[in-house]
DNA sequence: TGGTTATATGCGGTTATGCGCATAAGCAGA
DNA sequence: TCTGCTTATGCGCATAACCGCATATAACCA
């Protein structure tokens, strides 16, 4: 628990999952790009991630594809998902003009 | 959000709110004691938990009572539930012998 | 005032964490 | 095989986290 924390605990870790949130895969060059992260920081989170058994990756080609683990423990997948809800909410959503 | 998980993922400061959770106060010295902690050790995690807006305190002669923050955002009530039922499922309950 | 209990904090040391840079390793296609 | 693209990793540095020790602060009581 607490090693699971630690790894949530960090704000490109915490990006990267919210994007992986969305249940498909994504490479580490497209969570580079969009987190504007370099690459070996990017690799490094992600493979704390992996070691934390937050997500699983599969080999692609060149790419490595990584996505949530689906094999979570429901109390740590209903953890991840109290965490991104509240981050979600501390973030207010981006205004938009009133029309 | 980020500094609310740094907060929770260190085994004395989840252990502390664990004991709180049970909504009522307790001084430093019992935390302390029940913890197996250090003075200064017990003093400043919950300095962290007090910074972070987890819990509250109150001074009550020599001792200073903590608990947990009455005015939690809803949000964050529920990630505290979150860890703490995690934490409980990890550590199994301690196992007794048949009869 | 002086002594006792409870808590906070300054200081220094050790370890952990995060980063960039450079380079290695894996894969595909020419 | 050579080249290019993608990802992983060794290394060193800077900073943050945590700890114990000693001391300061606060409250109580005699």
């Amino acid at each position: 628990m607490i090693t699971i924390l630690s790894a949530l605990a960090e704000p490109t870790r915490l990006d990267a999952l919210r994007i992986l949130a969305d249940g498909s895969e994504h490479c580490v060059c497209e969570l580079m790009d969009r987190l504007g992260a370099s690459q070996s920081r990017m690799s490094r989170h992600m493979g704390v991630l992996k070691t934390n058994g937050l997500v699983v990756d599969r080999r692609d080609a060149q790419w490595v594809r990584f996505r949530i683990n689906p094999d979570l423990p429901p109390h740590v997948k209903a953890l991840i998902d109290s965490v991104l809800a509240a981050a979600d909410i501390e973030l207010p959503a981006p205004q938009r003009r009133a029309a």
